[in-house]
DNA sequence: CTCACACCTAAGCTGAACTTATGCTCGATG
DNA sequence: CATCGAGCATAAGTTCAGCTTAGGTGTGAG
């Protein structure tokens, strides 16, 4: 029978791309890794992985195996949801990952509620970049977590991660008020109905501000602008959505900020709404959602944005 | 991560019913097999097992967790069903499990088509009565098997076990010739058409000849004779076809044959078709379907079949 | 050319998992 | 009712799989 702990060790290889980083994700010395896998490679009876310069790629048969590993591992998580929701209440640690603007949005509510409803519950927030959140739920330090995607940025299908959508908020154009380009009122309503081309056309020539490279916030707003019709100059790059209204209102460029953080009266700023939105979920391992501790996080965090958007509160209005 | 090969061990208890048959079935200790059941519990966080007088069993916790096992070995079967596929070639030795009459029926047919196609294909057959290979497959002593099992005797779902359909024939019922009962001629075509009452009704008094005690052909012929309206009085228990026969032609009483087993001209006893079948079938570890060795056995004993019916042979006509 | 990165192999060490030995409880049997 | 064996659990000893450490090879960047 095939050992499911080296499988886990070439689903990793798949993912990670070197046996270094599969050693350190598990901590384990690439020794230990590469000894494994070469076991592994000797009770398949054929080649799982070859060498590629100084890395090494998987085969065919190692990718095809890969997708088995998956369906594996996936139904062993279904297996310990299912155990803990066998055990007596809910407790202890919950490591929740999230988004930057969600640790101050969503994630206070979410954990009133769970205080609330599960008091034995020790939930740990740590703020996480959404694209290495994959990784970390894989690696068990990361139960559950906030992550988002936009519009123009593909969220790549992760088989070893289970998805439930909290919310979807369009994108708000920043600029700055009084500066002719799109300028209405400071707290534009819901968009003109404009195309994204129509709307985004005007800011062509001005600078601007993107969360920081590397991050689905700064790709999203280059392809935006590229659908758009033109190429974004980027001055500044900075992730707080605060900081955002703040530069625009200093004249500094264009910007795009969440209806979340697009609080009602921004000073010196218009808004206007976008054909563009950002979806936010709960991201878990896969399988994993029966497990009566993240169940308990989705329904608060469903709840809290709930609440957010009925209240009528500084997000406006949630879909 | 739960541990494999102990939710194996959980599955083999839940299946043989003790600690002591998982562990002769596996070669282990009891003790080994005790131990690591419970390191599987304490890790599960909940009692998977309790003692029932001097045994063992499974709480629906654990019931619940062998649903998971199975749906993992399956996915692991299937990788290893893959690998072999991808290995050049089919060769290496094969286990074959045939119920007795299939042997000297099916199986010389099919390992000649075997032999043909692939010679590297070391075939290994091994009597078997069908109650026994689930768990010769699932302990690995065998890795395909013949099995058959009738009208009456309902054959339990087994999630560990996948089952390719063969052959179904009809039983015969087999009275002396002169002695007045059902008598017509030597080889009597298609029965009349009668109700299983009605044709087996005067045979109610005789004696009669079954398979032995335990066996699925002993409980398909009690339960034809309860269905027809009586209760046998079994005075010989026989599993060989030839036997019942001879015996039958010796006066001793009525019995039942299969279609494969009804030669031609049988001396000295009339044979009546019943409307009553017996299913033949090639089954494997469940997931098993794709690895080659046993996708080319299921092919020539398909095969087999396909030329002992085409043939117009000693079996007659197979559907 | 040199260095560092990524991987592999060899050798030694540690702990998990097995066996052996023993005891306990339950149920069948005379 | 006493006895015995079946079945499971625990304790202690042993073995081997799988880890780390150490060292060697090939590759790509500077």
């Amino acid at each position: 029978m095939l050992d499911v702990r080296r499988l886990h060790l070439l689903r990793e290889l798949d993912r990670r791309g070197t046996i270094a980083a599969v050693a350190e994700a598990l901590t384990f010395t690439a020794s230990a890794v590469s000894q494994q896998l070469g076991v592994l490679e000797r009770e398949a009876g054929v080649p799982l992985l070859e060498r590629s310069g100084r890395r090494v790629v998987l085969t065919p048969a190692g990718r095809s195996l890969v997708v088995h590993a998956d369906a594996v591992l996936n139904r062993l998580e279904q297996a310990v949801a299912e155990l803990a929701g066998a055990r007596d209440g809910i407790g202890g640690p919950l490591r929740i990952g999230t988004y930057p603007s969600g640790g101050h949005t969503i994630v206070p509510g979410a954990l009133a509620e769970l205080a609330l409803r599960h008091p034995a519950l020790e939930p740990m927030v740590r703020e996480i970049d959404s694209a290495r959140v994959s990784d970390g739920l894989r690696a068990g330090e990361l139960d559950v977590a906030l992550v988002h995607d936009y519009d123009f940025v593909p969220a790549t299908p992760d088989t070893t991660v289970d998805e439930v959508p909290l919310l979807e908020e369009p994108m708000y154009l920043v600029t700055r008020a009084g500066s002719g380009a799109t300028d209405t009122d400071a707290t534009a309503g819901p968009g003109h109905g404009g195309t994204l081309a129509a709307l985004l056309g005007p800011c062509a020539d001005v600078p601007w501000i993107t969360a920081r490279d590397g991050t689905t916030g700064h790709a999203m707003a280059v392809r935006a602008c590229q659908a758009a019709g033109f190429q974004p100059r980027i001055r500044h790059q900075v992730n707080d959505f605060r900081t955002v209204l703040a530069l625009v209102a200093a004249g500094q460029g264009a910007g795009f900020v969440p209806e979340m953080a697009a609080v009602p009266n921004p000073a010196g700023v218009v808004l206007t709404e976008l054909p563009l939105f950002r979806r936010s979920k709960v991201a878990f391992r896969a399988g994993g959602g029966a497990h009566p501790a993240i169940a308990a996080f989705v329904a608060a965090a469903t709840a809290a944005v709930g609440r957010m958007a009925g209240a009528g509160g500084p997000a406006g209005s949630a879909r």
